[in-house]
DNA sequence: CTGAAAGCGCTAACAC
DNA sequence: GTGTTAGCGCTTTCAG
């Protein structure tokens, strides 16, 4: 190997030796300049300027343990990840809080099952910080290997094995709407509008989104026929079969509560399919409030809002708390308490609001 | 079980110790292991898997001067990202190749200007060992950067400032579909289908793609009343916008060809609005095939097909060729050609297909 | 084929 | 305040 080109990026030396200072005061100036005396400090970002130097991440990192970077894992099959805006839209909130704080956003995607193995890996070595992750489904690896590692680990939407209170130890950090709060919501709007056999289209039901937002649609209508409600797949495609399935069963329905707008979109092209007016025969109320979806649906449609990128940075944010609070993963805190005393494992339940549009 | 908590994890050193051989023996084997005798081989990878060996990437690219990351730069107006299922489609197909080569995605969204200097701090950092960037817009700072820094990049879509055969030094690696065919297909389609008067709504005509779809547009109607095309924005409400200015330009209008499936769909709203029947009265087709668009809409859209995720992955594995071929960044290649002298400077053009469903 | 040794560039004690 | 000095964990000549 010949020798260095000159194009090579100079190091934390060069800009000492320019400044006429340590390698150390060189690195202190560049980290803040705390308690260096201020003719230094700007001789020394005076040589930086020149040299044009950047830190070198990897060494720092070898040093430090902390990376600056943090995964997002998603692991929703393919069909919602395209057709939903719901992740782009969290994935944007968490791009802007973790680039306000300086923290590089890495991308997993899991495609199947054999890829856990190549996720743990990678969690492993230590390229990242932390982990964001999900709506998980119940039977879902992750946990056990972002625990096995002791990877801090914020989690989109709320886990499905978090049932009651949890048991100990099992506190995780999560961020959810408050999904059930936001479909009786819905259901009450409808009802407050005189609607009498109102139907919901749910979600798949191993989404904890979609059994909260049953739930919700329940407490308001206990004793509701259960043919009024219709499992889809959050999809438009699911939601027209549901909406088909729903009026074949029941004819006589005048009001439709979806779990999302998507379906809820597939709601609407059946009931003009089958020559029924929203809002006038059927009221249909979607979920989500996904602009380019609900706003553009035909008629528009009536919705609950959930603040998604709102959800995203809360989940960023709760997951940057935890990693200023610990040093490099696991524990190790000040106070010798025995688990990994996150500050954030309480989840964080957000509002939800009804916007009214024409469809309901 | 080894159960190591983090803090304590393993070293190369450590391996080598239990293996009986030293640290550059350990490292051969871990890196591959050739060149070293097969008993060796396995009590090294033994000792790896009892201790959970997981090796340090921070100390290794530190060393090779390789980080294994990749970083996807999307400066795309959030309207865009969010409604159109084109993006998260590329980035999946860019994922799948990155993974299938132990690559790392790190995702840099630009939300503002400003942002371009946090970027261009960041790949300067050398973070990454290349970019893959989306649809540049004429003036945008991104090349600039690249090219200052050395950092091998590819394109997706063809960047505006590349018109004709390009200037010297100016080959640009990009990936991007047969816009111009597709479009010439989607016209003659309609042409063959006894369509008369085949109107355009185009995209915002700064980028590219939309710009090569009005030239296929133009390519087969030459002598068309450019009273008969309006310029969208790729949106459903853009394509409802340009679909009612044409309807109220020329009532006459008999068949419509949108620059994506998005505007069609505005464009199928404005239509049934206006009570003409698809594709009875006008006949719509629209361009991308996002199934979860074209196939939903009522009625379903035909629509010219572009393999996105293909194109992604193929973004990927142009990068990654180049990767493999220079070292660390810029030249040092072995025969002295001036400018970095990546293999794939040359555009690849994928090809598109006319996807026939009801609306024409 | 294997081992010893020299760093990669940076931070963090610990002296001065 | 500032400099000195150890490494962080790994790859890679270079001997043997």
């Amino acid at each position: 190997m010949p020798e260095q080109r000159a194009g090579d990026r100079p190091t934390l030396e060069a800009v000492a030796a320019r400044a006429g200072v340590s390698r150390a005061t060189a690195s202190r100036v560049v980290n803040g300049g705390d308690g260096v005396r201020a003719h230094l400090v700007a001789r020394v970002r005076e040589a930086v300027r020149d040299l044009g130097y950047v830190p070198n991440p990897a060494a720092r990192t070898l040093v430090t343990r902390r990376t600056g970077a943090v995964a997002v894992i998603i692991a929703e099959p393919e069909v919602r990840i395209f057709s939903d805006p719901f992740f782009s839209r969290q994935v944007r909130g968490i791009a802007k809080e973790l680039t306000a704080h300086d923290t590089q956003l890495v991308l997993l995607l899991v495609e199947d099952r054999g890829d856990y193995d190549r996720i743990e890996r990678y969690l492993a070595g230590g390229h990242v910080d932390g982990a964001l992750a999900f709506s998980l489904h119940t039977d879902d690896p992750l946990p056990a290997i972002t625990r096995r590692i002791g990877l801090p680990t914020v989690y989109g939407g709320r886990p499905g094995w978090t049932a009651g209170p949890g048991e100990p130890g099992s506190a995780v950090a999560y961020v959810d709407a408050d999904n059930r709060g936001g479909a009786r919501e819905a259901v009450r709007y409808l009802l407050a509008r005189g609607r009498e056999r109102i139907a919901h289209i749910a979600g798949p039901l191993d989404q904890t989104s979609a059994a909260d937002r049953l739930s919700g649609y329940r407490d308001e209508l206990p004793s509701a026929d259960p043919a009024l409600v219709a499992e889809g797949d959050f999809t438009v495609e699911g939601g027209a079969r549901a909406m088909a399935e729903l009026l074949d069963r029941r004819p006589g329905i005048d009001a439709v509560f979806a779990a999302n707008d998507l379906m809820a979109t597939g709601a609407l092209r059946v009931l003009r399919e089958r020559g029924r007016t929203v809002p006038a025969d059927v009221a249909v109320v979607g979920f989500d409030d996904a602009e380019a979806v609900a706003g553009s649906a035909d008629p528009p449609l009536t919705t609950v809002r959930q603040d998604i990128e709102g959800m995203g940075r809360m989940m960023a944010r709760l997951l940057l708390d935890a990693l200023a609070g610990t040093g490099t993963g696991t524990a190790t805190g000040p106070a010798g308490a025995g688990g990994d005393a996150r500050a954030a494992a309480a989840p964080v339940i957000t509002a939800t609001s009804l916007v009214r549009r024409a469809s309901a």
